[in-house]
DNA sequence: CTAAATATGAACGAGTTTGCGTGATAGCGT
DNA sequence: ACGCTATCACGCAAACTCGTTCATATTTAG
């Protein structure tokens, strides 16, 4: 059995029975208990459940339900979270944007000395515990499916403040660089983070190159960095690259 | 079985029963008794239960962030945030206050289709899957000791808002019928939303009068109703019903 | 085919949890 | 107030778990 395959295995016992500890999983898969804690390590560090002493616990709340799809994807956005992060030094501020991409960065700001900025729920809950990580709440309409806040009260808040770093996810960039967003009322929000933001640093993995979207939220030429992989389609980083966006492949 | 699991278990076994003794839980979970009382103390320590001679007792609503409180007072905050939670109408809105006063209302405005305005992450937590209540969370810098956001973010968020009823708690009433309050950073908050509430609602158990806090918080012609308890000073309340406020006792 | 990279299992010291014994403390009836 | 009993906190030893290191097996690349 490939080592993908037990991680998912893993998942799956975890979502049956909310927990499970390292000798019955070493058992009912067949391997050590040192494989089993290497496994759950990783998939601590995805996020995709909750370490605890003598086992794991499922990662509680919202399912993500496109997780089940593509584990590989996940870890690849994984590995963009943590490149971004990288980006980040102690002492500086940054805007996190709502959705899963900014949740997974949040997840590698954990003990760093940094101000985040978010209207993310997701990484409110993410943060909340770590004295590292001073914390600052946008205010606005609570969106219970999107785990975030929205609306004139958001965008009023942002005109009164200023990050060194914005990280910015998207549903897909055109061809010729534009980022594009599917949902309308998120379109002024991303916009008023752009420019309460110095840097502006778009994450996007493989799939988003080249994607689409209904909402244009800015031009290649608004975006300071790029953090992709790969996988990313040449044609469009070769867009961006010449609209003066740095890419950076995770 | 993980330790995690099985405080989980106590955690479910107190909620449907509502109180548990150490040698029922130990002989029902398989463990000494020692390590029950471990459990206890930890999730006492983390305010999912209270803590009392022979065993623990529940708290109600569900996670209790700063549960400190004895179980007497807190059956008489509830019958307060109760009949406080019965002044409000279907459709209007509400402001609430930091601190679990507060969160106990919310606890009552479950299912009601109303607005509720808060800077209290406990109370977010408490209403976030409550479909029925339209949600508005101010910003503003996290406070983690006391769940709740506070700043000039905050105050700027309560400069674009009004509503119907704001609900306060306070350290205490001074016998002349002036609200205090222990805490200076929260003064400015809590007049900025005095001024954002047409109707302003002090809840205050028998305690809190009269009582002392360092900062004062407003005059007593500033409130609409205080809801209360018959063991508070009748002199205090006296004072207060010759400012104007109405004086409900729950 | 060889060499490097990766995955796995075993072993070991360090750290964590558990159960039991002891003396101290709280509740309760008299 | 007094004593009885149940409960508690503390310390200790045993059992368990953890992360690391190292050796071996398997896969990948050249």
């Amino acid at each position: 059995m490939l080592p993908q395959q037990r991680q998912e295995q893993i998942i799956r016992a975890l979502r049956s029975d909310g927990a499970g500890g390292v000798k019955v999983l070493a058992e009912r898969l067949g391997v050590s208990e040192a494989t089993i804690r290497r496994d759950l390590e990783q998939l601590h560090e995805q996020g995709r459940l909750t370490r605890v002493y003598g086992g794991a616990l499922a990662v509680d709340g919202h399912d993500e339900p496109f997780a089940e799809v593509s584990a590989v994807q996940a870890e690849e956005k994984d590995r963009i979270a943590r490149r971004a992060a990288e980006l980040v030094e102690d002492g500086q501020s940054v805007l996190l944007d709502i959705g899963t991409t900014a949740l997974r960065l949040a997840h590698h700001l954990h003990g760093r000395r940094v101000t985040v900025v978010t209207s993310n729920l997701a990484v409110l809950e993410e943060l909340q515990n770590d004295d590292a990580v001073e914390l600052v709440l946008l205010g606005g309409f609570v969106r219970r499916s999107y785990r975030s806040v929205v609306g004139y009260l958001t965008e009023e808040c942002l005109r009164q403040i200023h990050t060194d770093w914005l990280f910015l996810g998207t549903s897909g960039v055109r061809p010729d660089g534009r980022v594009m967003d599917s949902t309308l009322i998120e379109v002024p929000l991303k916009r008023a983070m752009i420019r309460a933001a110095d840097k502006v640093v778009l994450l996007a993995d493989g799939t988003k190159f080249p994607g689409h979207g209904i909402a244009k939220v800015c031009e290649p030429d608004e975006l300071s960095i790029v953090v992709t992989e790969q996988a990313a389609d040449p044609r469009t980083r070769e867009q961006l690259a010449e609209a003066g966006v740095e890419v950076v492949l995770a």
